[in-house]
DNA sequence: CGCACGAATAGAACATGTTCTATTTTGGAT
DNA sequence: ATCCAAAATAGAACATGTTCTATTCGTGCG
């Protein structure tokens, strides 16, 4: 990302993590970042696209983060835990900041739904290297079972954390729950 | 619901219909319910409390209907598949309007959680009820099993639905996906 | 060098959610 | 019937996302 596009997204992600999603006011995110308020538009077609530029970003990070360090776990199910368990973790952990992406994932604006769909793949992805593994075993292409089930806790996962931005529950309730859906699901595999 | 806050609830799910989220603008909501702009918010506290008004509505509406005619199907997989057929169709039928109703469902203000708690609570025991059939067999309370089953689908279900409102897929995509888990998790089971 | 053109800037302007104020209406108690 | 408190009203006022305009800046090209 230029330089002057990253200084922005970081002067949101700054102002998010202190108050959510309407402390990323505009204006004070330009002014934040040493920017006009025009040169902003010019890189973001609105608030939500903003954010989730940030939004890229963090996962950027937590990818880069389970390749040096993979979801430990004899079982698939193990893994999930871990994964499922060192993500929300690291959402939750800003809660401000994560509230407004999740906000800005799920307001669902039409130009936005591309960005919106990469996030949801690169999360699927994530699961589904949880779900096989790293050791040798079980190599090739994802089964459709694979595939089918790793969506599905994919869904769980984030609608369980938009309950979680909407005060339903705790993150401890994210990962429970997202747990419980793997459990359920994988309750009849071998491994 | 009192006289006046029906037609405002009923104003903004007309203009909802006609142009989504953007076109229930709280100044027009007003004047087409025949209401000033500060009645409306002594009634609501927001655009999205509103909106969440207008979705108890919509729900209350489905529960006669299933009340009326019970999900059919022998087994479970078979209740709840005709169940969320209905229940996506119903949502998906005025898409404008379902699309306003999921985005005030997820923006999760603070203040609105009990309301969107009470949704969650109520799409869940519809689940559970086409999950559980009408007839003789198996009355009695739910089993944790069943109960588990039942709020993982809703969350299934939501987040398939919030990325049916932002443009992922279409509404046979949100059934397929939410029957899918169901299979996935159902597959174990006796009936 | 001087220019031309695209980008950046400052700031006004506009739309709409939300709040506030001053006034009027309404409905019930006396 | 009168009066009072609560609610409603019209409309101004404010905050912030978004757009627009006029000006300035910077850079590659002749």
């Amino acid at each position: 990302m230029e330089e002057r596009s990253r200084r922005i997204v970081e002067s949101a992600v700054e102002l998010a993590e202190k108050g959510g999603f309407e402390a990323v006011r505009l204006r004070d995110v330009a002014s934040h970042a040493g920017v006009a308020l025009g040169t902003l538009y010019r890189r973001f077609r609105s608030k939500e696209d903003l954010l989730l530029a940030a939004l890229e970003l963090q996962i950027g990070k937590h990818e880069q983060l389970v390749e040096r360090r993979p979801p430990q776990g004899a079982s698939a199910l193990e893994r999930l835990t871990s994964f499922f368990q060192v993500l929300t973790r690291a959402m939750c952990r800003r809660p401000h900041l994560a509230r407004a992406l999740i906000r800005a994932v799920a307001t669902g604006e039409p130009e936005l739904t591309q960005k919106v769909a990469a996030f949801h793949t690169r999360v699927e992805d994530l699961i589904t290297g949880a779900l096989r593994g790293t050791d040798g075993e079980a190599r090739g292409a994802a089964t459709d079972n694979e595939r089918d089930l790793a969506y599905t806790l994919q869904l769980v996962w984030f609608a369980s954390l938009v309950g979680w931005a909407g005060g339903l529950h705790g993150q401890t309730a994210v990962v429970l729950q997202t747990c419980r859906a793997a459990e359920l699901m994988l309750k009849d595999q071998a491994t």
